[in-house]
DNA sequence: TTCATTTTTAGTAATTATTCCTATATAGTA
DNA sequence: TACTATATAGGAATAATTACTAAAAATGAA
């Protein structure tokens, strides 16, 4: 049986990455190696590589903002402009299904997607709806309790953190649905 | 900084709680003393005691399968056949304001909702989307992060897994999209 | 209890997110 | 280069959630 502890072996080198620029790519060889990484997932996976899907992830992994697909679609199209909607949709969804991106579990009813495949866990700000990336090496390998052991596959475990962020710690109760009253 | 650890001090007792009948009251007696704690959630947060706000209520704890919002708008419907689906939809997420439920987190497109305020923590299957309830006494009270801590004001800290669930493990990578291909 | 005030509901329309459909275009291969 | 399975574009359809408003119901004071 494994537990959470407050021990603290030494200090760990954590990181809390804000965003900057929204659509810029990060690093010009890292981009590079990246692409040619998303290729070769491709290839495995028995897929096409085609400009559109070679674009969505350079979309993708060049935001710091989660972005939802109509962020992802706004984006691409500006290189794109004939690009469509349900091909943004699909090929993000694509992306998941092949291991090359996930989406930021939340409860919102937009799906954000994120294709970051390092080890780091998000925030997600209740106020302005952000999600922040951090890293925090215990939540890395979460183990799975005793009582789902053998008889569930578990195949991602996940620590959602919900609050206000830094930018928004000022007056948190105020005005705490930024978009809309409800939900969607 | 604190940290998972993998120490057992001695056997803590963990519950895995299955669903058995959909939306059967868990017990008369504990049914009525939450009843009653609702009403004084109510009055506490200023809003009026209606039979559809507890008809939804019990709803949702009567049930132990996560409703979504048509689930609980078709279970109470057979008690009050004239409510709306726009009541039983605003009402779950007033009873979300006042911290009487809360939507579980996930990756899917349609919220589920949970009335079971004791500790406890979710595992979601991707094939059949069960959400079936556990309890790891450590996930209880995540540490929250050094990076976080101080800028960050963290509301709510949910460990979410996924995977397949005991009744999926079977043949897991068969027919994973139970509903859809896709995501909605 | 009655009345005036405030809140909630029912029914429906509108909005938003996502997926489906299909003719055309294209990547990968021989 | 030609062929063929797969992917895309464009638009229509579906599904989830929210908005609107007249009518009903609850609340609190008289
Ligand atoms: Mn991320
Ligand atoms: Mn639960
Ligand atoms: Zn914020
Ligand atoms: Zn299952």
């Amino acid at each position: 049986m494994e537990y959470f502890s407050r021990v603290s072996p030494g200090k760990k080198q954590e990181s809390l990455r804000v965003k900057m620029g929204s659509f810029e790519n990060k690093m010009g060889q890292a981009g590079d190696s990246q692409q040619e990484a998303f290729r070769q997932r491709c290839r495995s996976a028995g897929l096409r590589i085609t400009p559109q899907r070679e674009a969505i992830f350079q979309a993708l992994t060049g935001s710091v903002e989660h972005p939802t697909v109509d962020t992802v679609y706004q984006e691409v199209r500006r290189l794109m402009p004939h690009i469509s909607f349900d091909t943004v949709n699909r090929t993000l969804n694509t992306l998941c299904e092949i291991g090359a991106a996930f989406v930021v579990p939340g409860t919102d009813n937009v799906r954000r997607f994120d294709g970051n495949l390092s080890d780091h866990q998000h925030f997600r700000c209740i106020k302005c709806k952000r999600i922040v990336d951090f890293h925090h090496g215990p939540f890395d390998n979460v183990p799975v309790p005793d009582v789902l052991a053998g008889r569930f596959i578990v195949m991602r475990k996940t620590v959602c953190l919900e609050g206000f962020c830094d930018q928004c710690t000022t007056n948190p109760m105020d005005n705490v649905t930024q978009t809309t009253s409800g939900n969607r």
